[in-house]
Parts: C-alpha cells; sequence; structure tokens
DNA sequence: CGAAAATTTGACATGACTCAACTGGAGTGG
DNA sequence: CCACTCCAGTTGAGTCATGTCAAATTTTCG
C-alpha cells in the first residue's frame, strides 16, 4: 500500500508543508499490474499519469498490418502516459504495456491540475522535469536521423544500461525502429568484433 | 524597435500587471538578423533562447564529415534555441542559424529563471508550452519510426504547409533525414502520381 | 518436461545512399 | 545585354543497409 512518504519520493526536492503533502497524497492511487496486462489500449480515453514505484512498463503504436513501434520504456521512478492523448488529441493514440510486474501510482490529469492551481511550486517542478524529458526526446530524434541501426543499438545499451536486463530485444529492435532480425545481426556482428 | 506591447503577444492569454510587464520587458532584449547568419555556432555558449516575431530560422547538427541535420525550424511565434545545451548539457550541441531575414526577441535563461519566481504564473504558461513541444515531438519520433521517407514528406508538408514558401527542399530533406536526392526523386513520383 | 515465445539464420528484395554529371534560374559585372 | 558563376535541384548507375519471408534453433516458463 501507499504511504505519504511516496509523495516525498516523487516530489523529491519541493518543500511541501504538512497539508500539501497531505492534499496531494489523497489525489494519488495505488496500482499493481501484472507482467502482460496492457494498462490501456488505443480504444479506451486516457485520464491518467502513471509513476512507476517498481516494474517496468512501455508505451507503443499499433499500425494496421498490426506491427508494433515502442514509443518510451519506464522504470522505477519514471513518468509514463499516452501523453498525446492527455495533453492534446484527446483520442488514445498509444497502449501502455506492463512487461515486468509492477507497482505504479496513478494520478489524473484533471487531479494535477487542481493541484497545478492549489501548489503553484507543482509548476516548476513539472516544468524543470518537462525540459529534461524534451531534451531526451531531442537527442533521440538527432540519433534516428544521423545514426544507423548499429550505433542506435550501442547508444541505447550504453544510455540505458539498467533496461537491457528485463526489457526483451524485440522490445528493444521496436524502440529502434528496426526488425527483430536486424537487431540480431547487430548484436552477431558486435560480439564477433569484440 | 520592441514596444511593450510584445510581451502581451508573447504571453498571450496570461494576465499580467503593468508592473510584471514592465518587469519582462525589461529583460527582453531585440535582435536582427541576416539571411545566412549564423546566431549561435558548436563553438559558442548558448545563453538565451528566441522568440521569433518575424523571420524564419532553423537549429541543425553538424556531424564530423560536415553534415547538416536539421532539428527544428521556428517561424512567426515559435520559440528557438538549442535546447540540449540551455537545459542540460552546457555544451553547445547545435547551430542556430537564419534561413530568412528575421526579426527575433531574445532573452537569456538567466533571466528567465529570475521570472519564474518573481511571477510564478510563467511557470504554468511555459509547462503548458512544453507540453505542446513535447507532443510535438512524440509525433515526430513516431513518425520517424513507422513511416517511409515520402510518407513523412507528405506529412511534413500537410502539417507545415506555412512553412514550405520559405524553407529550401535540401533543409526539408535534412529535418527529414534523407538526402536531397532522394527527396527529388520522391517529389518527382508524387508530381507523376497525381 | 513440453509448449509457446523469442531469437537466430539464410536467401532474396528494396528503399535510400553515394558519386558524378547535368540542368536551370538568379544574380553580377564587363 | 550577354557571359559567367553560383546555387539548388535533378537524373543516372551502382552500392549498401535494412527489410521480408520462411525455417531452424534456443530460451522461457507453466
Amino acid at each position: 500500500m501507499l504511504t505519504k512518504a511516496i509523495v516525498d519520493h516523487i516530489f523529491e526536492d519541493v518543500h511541501l508543508t504538512v497539508q500539501e503533502r497531505t492534499l496531494i497524497f489523497s489525489k494519488l492511487e495505488y496500482v499493481t499490474v501484472k507482467k502482460g496486462q496492457v494498462l490501456l489500449t488505443q480504444a479506451q480515453e486516457i485520464k491518467n499519469q502513471f509513476f512507476v514505484i517498481e516494474g517496468c512498463l512501455r508505451t507503443f503504436y499499433l499500425d494496421e498490418l498490426g506491427k508494433e513501434y515502442t514509443l518510451q520504456f519506464a522504470v522505477k521512478d519514471w513518468w509514463i502516459s499516452d501523453y498525446i492523448a492527455l495533453w492534446t488529441d484527446n483520442k488514445t493514440v498509444l497502449n501502455i504495456e506492463c512487461i515486468r510486474t509492477s507497482k505504479l501510482v496513478s494520478i489524473s490529469q484533471k487531479s494535477l491540475d487542481q493541484l497545478f492551481v492549489e501548489i503553484p511550486k507543482l509548476n516548476t517542478f513539472f516544468r524543470q522535469k518537462l525540459q529534461k524529458a524534451f531534451v531526451r526526446q531531442e537527442k533521440r530524434i538527432l540519433s534516428n536521423l544521423t545514426k544507423s541501426a548499429k550505433e542506435r543499438y550501442l547508444d541505447f545499451i550504453r544510455v540505458y544500461p539498467d533496461f537491457e536486463k528485463f526489457i526483451k530485444n524485440f522490445h528493444i529492435a521496436s524502440y529502434l525502429g528496426i526488425t527483430t532480425q536486424s537487431l540480431s545481426r547487430i548484436r552477431k556482428d558486435i560480439a564477433q568484433n569484440t
């Protein structure tokens, strides 16, 4: 279950009063999801963001041919959601899948929006989080533009060494935008030239 | 030159007091740049963001072989900077080039950070801006993962019809991550199958 | 242990790249 | 006003990275 300590953990170095902490805590919901479970499919409407306490999830896009494209992974202390739907388009675009049994904190965008009004310093906190996330995305875009599949894979395992442990290769491939076969050949190539 | 009206324009629907508007205005600098001018090279240190009043700019990454990769375009009412350097890495990564004679408002990150403290509602404003920008990037990443060069080009001219007027094809190619030759063939193909 | 899932391998296809040459338009200066 | 140059764009021929399809092998896990 959840204790109020989770609020301090999520909002790291934000200095919160007892009242503020209690208010935030009242908006949180504790969720456990099993491996393989899909939190949200493209059919449903998304209203929440999820903070990962433990485990691993991913968001992916499913095209007309049934191919999957992984947009984001989330492990401990990361946030995950279908932000395209949540923040602009309303219509759900992504699936959120649990790829390792996980413990999450769920909060609705509506609650968050209320908290932004009642505890203005949360705006600063999320703005800074967003700046970091924005930069990570710019780097991923640059990486897609400038690098070969092999280089992108090497970057991936270098930048996210902890991911490799419990994320399957076919998920990594779908994140890098290549086929599982190509990834397999790349890995073979790397193993040989060592 | 700049009048205080620019502040209301930049901060759209934020309700500002006279004092707040004056304070913000005191931090802004008016800049004009000519076509071809490079505002910032990878050698220099970036300290500012730029708001485009008129004209067009782009940021691009220059690799060891001298190839250019366009990360972002900015036209009227857009912000542009080397956010990778500004918000996380400090070391400059991108070049900011003016591709059409432009009028800009420049503001240092330092001034912005002061304003965030003195006028907390600006946090909300920028958080919301960032959310939108974040979603645009997620879409671009998805587009890179799921679509062919031809589809990405068609998407580009559909989503940014106003860009095509003054952005050269070779810049569009470098944004899409393809060569000018490939773009030329794609355009030929589209023209023929109409 | 056995079935299902994930990965690897092989043969072949293809989209996009490279290099090199050519075209066409926009200045510019004699 | 023509010749020249520069720059963007186009075209062609050959190559290479990655995809596709099909099958074999290995790993995972109930």
